[in-house]
DNA sequence: GACCAGCCGTTTTTT
DNA sequence: ACGGCTGGTC
């Protein structure tokens, strides 16, 4: 037992023993989180006797669940690790709803829908309502619906708040939204967590035995937590109160999709009982490494729960600061150094990451990569599940667990081509719609012969081709009884003829790379050979709607990660750069005009910058092409609140090299402590350049000073180039005086 | 109903 | 630069 607590920190050993009651722990970046949520557990078990199946423990992605299970493995035994239920919000929802979902009069072999899906069914909502998609774009429509449902508003409701013209659009759009996937019997990923919610509240007894059952609650993350997933919690937690939740509010990044800081921040007042642990100790980062995240997040809006980040781990390399010409030569700066830092026996390619704000930079990053024969595996950009040839693979599957999945059978009716056209699929969706009947049923109907009074106007060539498919879908439905989930997907390749579909469709080249893609998913569904007939392909549409993409990186390969910001939160590298710090992508444009937006992008920084074990390169260029065009970009103006003398700039004498009180090895309670926000540490006092002053710079060339002032500590001259005017920090811009 | 050529928007982040 | 969509033709 005392092993569990061994190597524990004090405020580590209080988080994990305090056993009864609500329990807020404040944790900075690298502070052992995981590993007290884990140990947590296993001091439940293994020292108080509780039973594994009344801990219920809620993480991130799947993949930080996976791992938390094989942490307990070693720890107490997979005996009792099996028997522990951890999982993500959606995914734990969707099970609840699996098996009390009857209690909503639904059933229970709902279809998830992903955003995808969610698009082409509000692409149909706005044809049925006769609305213009370019007037009516369906992303924003379903954005609006999508935070509506995460706050747990219904369309009805929706519609009591509506005032503007557009809310008038999404309430009807809302509505017919919701009777649509109810009649394709189908749940998106925001009603999982809604429904769930609305089952706890319209069901006492069903949520009385979840009560019941989940004496132990843990919450990782929770800084990202929504509105639903706020609600379910409280829910849960109503009767025991044993509520343990971890988070840090420097690290919430994701509040553009619902989530809510404030859940966190006002713990305290949902449950004044709370005790409240702050873990402050980094165990990851070098001294550098902190001090640069540091300066990022303090010199941002006010704080509730300001930690004191301090490490033992020593001052380390100086984080580096590198400017390249473009994103080409960036992408090649960061190539070259992972190379060079390899080739010197520093870290191997498995301990490096490359992070960025946005998909689209990694492009020009694989290129560099592979050129210098560096391996790499790029997370997110194209999804494997989102692509074409497998969703439309996926769609068949889909339709064989559930035919009235109207979304999947309009995807694949005519793919590969059996001669339905636009104008059939019309004329059925019309004629279904009249009748009142999921497209399927209506499918029946027609073959059947059934007459109904509104009349369907269809050639009989057309009549004999929608015959054909329902054929099909009904054989699936058929060999999904009887088969394995494998074999019914060879069953589904053999009769769509689906290689040679690919091949008539993409010529040779794309067509082998995509059959790749199925092989790689028929990989995938081997997996849940073990399972139970009727379990197979239920278990697997699931995970396949719920996957994560961090899920997908391969610990065991030794390659360099390129990664989103968002994506690499709760990860760690030894080596990270951070590429393309510039003005407008972080911050990104889009987040420019709002307050609340820009701090989530400065807190995006700090994240990024808090992945990094020992060394850390913050990188942008000096031009950077955009959609067809370059444009000149500006450095990030959140480099500007890092302390010059804490970057180190390649080719150039540390910025401070006489002075090195930041060399000093870090004492054990030696607190971090923060420049005074909003004046940087060794700022200017009063400007140095003067209009008039002749300057040059090493990419601009020669100009002339315009106009110089003090901004947040920092000089922002303003500068004529032969381009165009432009305005430099000095601290940054390295302007040579000239004349 | 299939096919082709040209056009447009795409890109912020994701369970 | 790419892929999906539109509008035209066969």
């Amino acid at each position: 037992m005392s092993d569990l607590l061994e190597g524990l920190n004090p405020a580590q050993r209080r988080a994990v023993e305090t056993v009864a009651g609500p329990v807020l722990v404040v944790a900075g970046p690298g502070s052992g989180k995981t590993r007290v949520l884990t140990h947590r557990i296993a001091y439940l078990i293994a020292a108080q006797g509780v039973d594994p199946l009344n801990i219920l423990a809620v993480t991130f992605t799947n993949k930080a669940a996976r791992e938390m299970k094989e942490r307990l493995d070693a720890l107490i035994g997979p005996a009792q690790a099996q028997a522990l239920t951890v999982g993500t919000f959606h995914g734990l929802c969707a099970r609840f709803l699996r098996r009390d979902i009857v209690h909503l009069g639904r059933e229970q072999d709902f279809a998830i829908y992903d955003s995808d899906d969610q698009e082409r069914l509000m692409r149909r909502v706005l044809r049925d309502l006769n609305l213009n998609e370019k007037q009516n774009p369906p992303r924003a429509i379903h954005a609006r619906i999508s935070s509506a449902k995460n706050a747990l508003i219904s369309p009805q409701e929706y519609a009591r708040h509506s005032r503007a013209y557009f809310d008038e659009i999404v309430t009807r759009c809302y509505e017919r939204y919701q009777a649509l996937l109810r009649e394709a019997n189908a749940l998106d990923f925001d009603d999982l967590l809604f429904e769930t919610v609305r089952l706890f509240d319209q069901h006492p007894d069903v949520l009385a035995t979840y009560q019941e059952r989940y004496v132990y609650l843990l919450v990782d993350e929770y800084q990202d937590t929504n509105h639903a997933q706020y609600v379910l919690i409280k829910q849960l937690a109503a009767r025991r109160r044993n509520l343990f939740v971890v988070g840090d509010a420097d690290q919430s990044i994701y509040g553009w999709r619902g989530a809510d800081v404030r859940n966190m921040l006002q713990f305290e007042q949902d449950y004044p009982d709370a005790q409240v642990i702050l873990l402050e100790q980094n165990y990851r980062s070098t001294q550098s490494i902190l001090d640069t995240a540091q300066a990022v997040i303090a010199a941002g809006a006010t704080r509730k729960h300001v930690k004191r980040l301090w490490t033992a781990n020593g001052a380390g390399p100086q984080v580096m600061l590198h400017e390249g010409y473009d994103q080409d030569a960036e992408a090649a700066f960061v190539a070259d150094e992972i190379a060079r830092l390899v080739a010197a026996g520093e870290t191997r390619y498995r301990d490096c990451a490359v992070m960025y704000r946005t998909n689209a930079q990694s492009r020009a990053l694989e290129e560099a990569l592979s050129r210098r024969g560096v391996p790499y595996q790029l997370i997110g950009g194209l999804r494997f599940w989102e692509r074409k040839e497998v969703k439309d693979t996926l769609a068949y599957l889909r339709l064989a667990a559930n035919p009235y999945d109207s979304v999947s059978l309009t995807r694949v009716l005519n793919w590969p081509a059996r001669g339905i056209g636009e104008r059939t699929e019309a004329e059925l969706t019309r004629w279904a719609a009249s009748l009142g009947v999921p497209l399927y049923q209506a499918l029946r109907e027609l073959a059947e012969g059934n007459e109904y009074s509104p009349s369907l106007s269809l050639a009989p060539r057309a009549v004999a081709a929608l015959r054909g498919f329902l054929g099909l879908v009904d054989g699936l439905i058929a060999a999904r009884r009887e088969l394995p989930l494998l074999k019914l997907l060879e069953t589904l390749v053999e009769r769509i003829e689906l290689r040679e579909a690919l091949l008539r469709e993409y010529g040779e080249e794309s067509a082998n790379e995509r059959w790749d893609n199925i092989e790689e998913l028929a990989a995938f569904a081997a997996r849940y050979n073990g399972l139970p007939l009727e379990e197979q392909l239920p278990c697997f549409l699931e995970e396949v709607a719920l996957v994560a993409d961090v899920d997908r990186i391969d610990p065991q390969a030794d390659a360099v990660t390129c990664i989103t910001l968002h994506q690499a939160k709760g990860l760690e590298y030894a080596v990270v750069f951070l590429v393309g710090l510039e003005e407008g992508l972080l911050p990104h444009s889009r987040s420019a005009d709002d307050r609340e937006r820009l701090e989530e992008e400065r807190r995006l920084l700090y994240v990024g910058i808090t992945r990094a074990r020992r060394r850390l390169y913050l990188c942008h260029a000096f031009r950077r092409e955009s959609f067809n065009r370059t444009n000149l970009s500006v450095p990030s103006r959140f480099l500007a609140d890092i302390p010059r003398e804490l970057l180190k700039r390649p080719g150039q004498r540390p910025a401070n090299a006489s002075a090195p009180a930041r060399q000093r090895p870090a004492r054990p309670r030696d607190v971090w402590r923060a420049p005074a926000p909003s004046r940087a540490v060794g700022g200017p006092l009063a400007v140095s350049f003067v209009p008039g002053q002749r300057v040059r710079h090493n990419t601009f060339g020669e100009g002339v000073v315009v106009s110089s002032r003090l901004v947040d500590g920092d000089e922002e001259v303003t500068v004529s180039f032969a381009d165009r005017e432009r305005r430099l920090l000095a601290s940054f811009a390295r302007l040579e005086r000239i004349g």
